[in-house]
RNA sequence: GCGGGCGUCGCCAAGUGGUUAAGGCAGCGGCUUGUGGCGCCGCUAUUCGGGGGUUCGAAUCCCCUCGCUCGCCCCA
């Protein structure tokens, strides 16, 4: 067993799995088509320095899980952890400010260092949604919105929306103060793991999992406290939106999310069945990000969304894949060139049509056929192929002996009839 | 980085110290070299993740190692 295999926390996606991979991309694009949001390509590696100042030193992803390594230049790079600060600096970098608002996803491989479990892995892939220039609340709305009907025109039920506000800068440092000096009290009660960040990232102390951390952080001050009247006003009006629009949600004052970059509304949507990797899209309001990172004061927003857990949640229905139409069983040298042209005229209405180009028996052949439930064959072989013809019939189970017609390759009339009778062909795409 | 579980054919899987390592699916060939569903017949692991040890003898016991998997942390 010295053979190759794909490194730790990879996969492979094989023609199976892709029927319902490319099924899905295919719901989300559409969504994102209708709701006119454009799509960006950015690269999947970048200098490392960009995601340690986007993303934070002090956060879990920087600090242990990005995938870096030297290049022959010795310069550090990073495969991309996640979307957002690569967005950001293709902005800042293509001059933001001849075109200040602008509503992009995109789509592709992104690259954590972490033990893989169920619902995680090294490269995984993420829709991200960024809308960046905007600052309503309106957006806010928008970009929650059009998640959450993403994952319901792909069928997902029983969907958790979560949601909390952190505030602008100012809330957050004045907060800071506050539970800093509450953390110096209680310092000694709070588990290791929430110790350690004190120094390093405060907030994130809040969404402890550990049970008893949790019941001494009842008592600490609270983020909510320290908001200005206008965060107050600015969340009490998404609250209320989205109540509007019936859009169910739960607060968690907790929320705080790993990246740095957040501000005023975080959300996380979850799902009890994916076990314990519950968040299958996680989001929210980045206005410093832009200036952070050198581009002009830009507000923004957006959500990401795992596609390998979206996967996992869709149905089995959309793993079905369209069926062959027609399969060209022929053997024999006049056939098979005349077996060739005519699959491309075939394909030109749009019909998925198999040639075999095997050469195996016409027993073989017509076995693959039955395989692959081919909705129509059509048989040639020298005979035919002398004529410049060749035969054509249904291919389903309930009928063995199907009414099958000889047809002349240059008489398009006559195929384009049996096509339209048959294969259900709608004239309109004749051509 | 730390815990638990598991590694027998492409996939599922029996075997838990004794001569040739079940079976199913898939694949290939044939019955049927030019006409498909079903059926029947045959083929497909000198080897049990890898290495070492114990033993007359190991897939089965011991040690090491690698890999996978689930969980913790955190996130998509």
């Amino acid at each position: 067993m010295n053979n190759f295999k794909n490194l730790r926390g990879t996969a492979d996606l094989l023609p199976d799995q892709l029927i319902k991979w490319q099924n899905v991309e295919k719901i989300i694009l559409e969504q994102l088509c209708r709701s006119s949001v454009k799509e960006i390509r950015t690269p999947i590696i970048e200098m490392t320095e960009l995601f340690m100042r986007g993303i934070g030193e002090g956060t879990d992803v920087v600090s242990k899980e990005m995938y870096t390594f030297l290049d022959r230049g010795e310069r550090s790079c990073t495969l991309r952890p996640e979307g957002t600060a690569s967005v950001a600096r293709a902005l800042i970098q293509n001059g933001i400010s001849s075109k200040p608002l602008q509503k992009l996803w995109y789509m592709g491989p992104m690259f954590r260092y972490e033990r893989p479990q169920a619902g995680r892995q090294r490269q995984f892939h993420q829709l991200g949604v960024e809308f960046v220039g905007y600052e309503s609340v309106r957006s806010d709305i928008e970009i929650i919105t059009l998640a959450w009907d993403i994952l319901e025109k792909l069928g997902i039920k029983e969907l958790n929306l979560e949601i909390n506000t952190l505030g602008d800068n100012i809330d957050r440092s004045n907060f800071q103060k506050a539970f800093l000096k509450w953390l110096e009290v209680n310092k000694n009660s709070l588990d290791l793991d929430s110790q350690k960040r004190i120094d390093k990232n405060p907030l994130r102390i809040l969404d402890t999992k550990n049970v008893q951390t949790k019941k001494i952080l009842e008592d600490a001050p609270r983020l909510f406290d320290f908001l200005s009247e206008k965060s107050v006003q600015r969340y009490l009006n998404i609250k209320e939106q989205l109540k509007l629009l019936k859009i169910p949600y739960l607060e968690n004052f907790n929320l705080v999310r790993g990246l740095d970059y957040y501000t005023h509304i975080a959300f996380e949507i979850t799902s009890g069945s994916l076990g314990s990797q519950a968040t299958v899209c996680g989001g929210g309001r980045y206005d410093n990000l832009v200036s952070q990172m050198g581009g002009t004061e830009t507000p923004a927003i957006g959500f990401a969304i795992g596609l390998e857990r979206l996967i996992l949640l869709s149905g089995n229905e959309l793993e079905e894949s369209r069926e062959t139409d027609i399969y060209i069983v022929n053997k024999g040298n006049k056939a098979e060139t005349l077996a060739m042209k005519l699959s491309r005229k075939l394909r030109n209405y749009d019909l998925i049509a198999e040639l075999d180009i095997s050469g195996a028996s016409f027993s073989k052949q017509l076995k693959k056929a039955n395989k692959l439930k081919s909705k129509s064959i059509i048989v040639i072989g020298d005979d035919e192929a002398l004529k410049n013809q060749f035969v054509i019939r249904l291919f389903n189970n309930e009928n063995l002996k199907n009414m099958e017609e000889t047809i002349s390759l240059d008489d398009a009339i006559k195929l384009e009839n049996w096509l339209e009778k048959n294969l259900l062909l709608k004239r309109s795409s004749l051509s």
